[in-house]
DNA sequence: GCCAACGTTGGC
DNA sequence: GCCAACGTTGGC
């Protein structure tokens, strides 16, 4: 028997790298890269495949819930820390002791219309999201399952 | 652009 | 190990 679905919400700046980004990819698949706080690697390494993301986009004018991923691939080294010229470059971390992993996400599927924080904040049932813990900040967390299907149910029905 | 809330760094 | 200084995140 598999182990149970896990749910997850990765954060991601539009102007960096965007669902639509993600779903341009080939096979609308990338690497998750660029994760530099232990706590958000520690969630990553936990990620099966097949498990199901909310891509949110952040620090932009309307965050929000824009649509699902799906993880493809489990964890493994984040070359781009490995990489002197990259913006995630870590000396710290060398390829025989990596510090910082990445998984693979697919693109899975678009909202009708973007969950925004706003609307999140207003639903009583996602109230408990870390999402809306003040001072959190990680890239990426759990999420359940519940809260999973609430964002996507006022995703798909705009 | 502001700034609260973190996490990290490094001197001691 | 403490903690001040600094850097980052991300909503607003």
């Amino acid at each position: 028997m598999s182990r149970a679905k896990q749910f997850w919400l990765m954060k991601s700046e539009p102007t960096v790298f965007s669902f639509d980004d993600l779903k341009a990819r080939h096979l609308s698949t990338d690497h998750w890269e660029g994760v530099r706080n232990y706590q958000a690697r520690n969630y990553m390494r936990q990620m099966k495949k097949g498990d199901l993301v909310l891509f949110y986009h952040s620090n932009c004018e309307t965050p929000g819930v824009v649509g699902t991923a799906e993880v493809t691939r489990e964890t493994y080294p984040d070359h781009t820390a490995f990489d002197p010229l990259s913006n995630y470059y870590d000396p710290k971390s060398k390829p025989d002791n990596p510090r910082w992993f990445m998984v693979d996400v697919k693109w899975k599927e678009a909202f009708l219309g973007m969950v925004t924080l706003t609307e999140m904040r207003r639903t009583p049932e996602l109230g408990r999201m870390k999402l809306m813990q003040k001072g959190q900040r990680l890239s990426v967390m759990p999420v359940t399952k519940e809260e999973f299907e609430k964002v996507r149910s006022l995703g798909m029905t705009k």
